[in-house]
Parts: C-alpha cells; structure tokens; sequence
DNA sequence: GTGGTCTAGACCACG
DNA sequence: GTGGTCTAGACCACG
C-alpha cells in the first residue's frame, strides 16, 4: 500500500520511487513484476500523471524497474540496486553527523528506540 | 572551516546552519562565543549576505543562537537543541528504513563501517 | 481581511503571521483550508512578495500551516500552535509587568474595561 | 537592582526604561528622588553611555524624570505617566488579542498562572 | 501557477 | 559596524 504525504519536504515524485521500493524490499513486488501502471497509480492516489511517470522514470534509470513500450514496468532482477538506493542517503548522513563529532554509539541508540517503536528487532 | 557545495539539493542557508552546528558540537565555538558577523561570511563564501542572514535567523528561531544588535551573533546556552537538530533528520530516515523492512542491524553495520573509515570510536 | 501597519515596530512579515493567525482563531480559515497565494496576497497587499514568503516560512517553521509545492499553502491540523504564538508575547508580558509590583487585579480590570469596549463577555 | 537581558528582542535602551519605571513603581525612587547618573550606570551594567543617555531622554520625554543640568536626573511628581507606560503595551496588546477572538477569561487565567507562579496575589 | 531559493542592494535601529 | 527588514527581480523544482 503506497501513502503520500503532502506535508513535509520529501517531493511526491520521491515518495513514489521509496514506496515501490520499499514494496520491492519487502517482496510485495517481486523481480519480475509488473507494478501499477503509471496512469492508475496516479488515479488511485489523486496525483497528476506527470508526477508518477516522473518516478517510474527515475527508478527505470536507477536500474530498479524497466519499461516495456505498450505492456508497462516491471521489477529488474537484481535487488541491490534497491537495497542500495534505500542505504545511500542513509550513510551519507551518517557520514555527515560523525564529522560532525556525534558519537557512533549516540546513532545506534536513536536506531534501538525507534527499533523498540516499531516492535521490530 | 565551512565550505559550501552549491550543487545538490540541500539549500545554502541550510548548509550555513547544519556547519554552525557541527562547529559548536565539535566545541570549535562555545557557549557565549561569537560566531562571524553575517555580512563577512558572506564575503568570505562569496555568497550574499541575505543568504547568510537567513541561516542565522533561523538558528536563532532554533534558540541555537542569539543575536544581540549592533554586536553580532552568539551561541546560545544550551547544546540540546543542537544535537536535535543535528539528530532529527537522521531519527526520520532511521523510521523510513525500518519501515521498508530493513533491519537495525543492517543500520547499524553501515555506521560501523563509516565509523571505521574514520577511524572513529 | 488583512491590513498593514507600515509605521509602528511590529514587522510587517509579522502582521502577516498575527492575521493569519487571527482569522484561524476566529475560524475563517478551517484546518486544510487553502490560505491565499503568497505573491496573490503581497499583490493585495502592494508588499513585495519576498515579504509574504518570509512570513509564510514562518507559519510553517510553526507548525501552523504546510506548503504544498506548486499548490499553495495549507493551514495545519493543531490549532495549538495558533493559540501558543498568539499568548506567547502576553505571557512575557504580564510576567514583567507583576515583577514591576503591579497587581494581578489591575491588569484584569484592564481586560474586563477592553472587553466591554468591544462588547465581548 | 537593574538586569540587562541582552538575548531577547527588547532593546537594550527599552529595558532599561522598564526597570526605572519598575523601580518608581516599587517604591524604591521616590518623586524628587536622583536617580544613578547615567555614566554611573552606564559603567556598572557594561553598557555604552550612548544606550543609558538615550533611555534617560526618553523617560524624560514620557514625563518620568526630568534632568537638572549639571545635577542629574530626578523623579518627576506624577506617578500616573509611570503607571501608563506600564499598562499601555499590555492594553494595546489585550485589545488586539481580544479582535482575534480570544476569550478575557483565557487570557484572566494566564494571570492567574503567572501570578502563581510568582508567589503573587 | 505555486512556493523555495538566491542575488543585489537599500535603509534602519541599535549601540 | 552589526543585524533586521524590505524591495526588486531572477531562476528553479514541483506538479
């Protein structure tokens, strides 16, 4: 299920290509499949086509989906370019906030509270 | 030092502001110091000074610093709000990734690897 | 309806914020209502869009309202914000004015003369 | 006992007008009374003698003091020009608070909140 | 069309 | 000299 906020910086655009990845990383779509066509996705959410065939089109140059003129897009095989593109932004920042002299330790305790949030492990 | 990448997407001003930050979290400006007059970093970054202002403006609306007139701008009392600031953009991503399934641990083995690379503990 | 005080101290980016503020407090504006354009307002208002803008970020950085990019600005769930930016400098207020010794009675008798001023209860 | 807050908006010059008013209204300068001379003052706060003279002009000009050239500052007859200095921002402020649709009894019970927590009756 | 950012440059309050 | 405000106008991302 792909939400969008309107609120917050992220652009829609953006938050399409993380929701299908996301998607993809969970296996809800899996290599091989065919996601939502561009023009149903963007009825579905209310969003302008444009918006969508914007997303479609930078996942298809990230190497994560590929487009079939006349049949739609479908999940390209190797998944560590969604892997990849989910952990990027990630350890860039991490990055960041070690030069900025933040302690490793301080990070992974922010990851086991939000960890704890979630239920997760 | 602060050096400024005009390209990408993070915004000048604030770039301005997260360096500030990682100046005072590093302990290069302390509690009380003076952080350059706006209108000189601009020089001195060869950008405009409204630019600047609006970075200090912000950190001062962030209580990070204060401005007193005709004086100049200084780092306000409490480091708090500067590890919030500088922890609020990597807490939210933290939340986007483990909702796309990926694990803690996962995490947590990027900022080991980074850490290393720095040679940070 | 929004008039500007160009004399006086108060900036006139704030004004703007005060009269956005005060037509959600008197329920003009809804939660999720579209608040008018800011360069469409800096044009009612002969100001200079910049101006508008900067009171809008303001808003923003507030929690009191949310831009939508290429859509306009929205007003915000909580109507919290609203009250706390509006009681604020009130606050600071009669909290110096009782440390100058005068007394709690005096400044509600100054509440009770304005209010039947205006006929409110 | 004069206390200078250089963070915050008010201006030096102002503050230090509120303080002599709170000083006559508390008792402490009473009408004839010479108030410090403005070097003195200057020179005990850590202020430019250009701030003090300038916040010294003012009360002069509000009727609170008058000066004696060559003998100093005093306090003037009528305490009420003290009194409306005081109360005159806090009306303004109701009357516009009052326009924007909040209640008298919200803003009675922030009072009764300060007054509290001051110890204040 | 909408807001976001930035440059350029002016004037002012404060001290 | 310093920050605060404002005008004027440009370009861009987003949709």
């Amino acid at each position: 299920m792909i939400t969008i906020d309107v609120m917050g910086r992220t652009p829609i655009y953006e938050q399409i290509c993380q929701s299908i990845c996301r998607e993809i990383s969970l296996g809800a779509y899996k290599e091989g499949d065919r996601i939502p066509a561009a023009r149903a996705l963007a009825k579905e959410l209310g969003l302008n086509p444009n918006t969508v065939a914007k997303a479609y089109g930078i996942l298809e140059r990230d190497g994560i989906i590929y487009s079939v003129a006349g049949r739609g897009c479908f999940v390209a095989k190797h998944k560590d370019e969604v892997a990849d593109r989910q952990t990027a932004e990630f350890s860039d920042l991490v990055g960041r906030l070690l030069e900025s002299g933040i302690k490793p330790d301080k990070l992974k305790e922010i990851i086991d509270i939000k960890a704890e949030e979630r239920g997760n492990t």
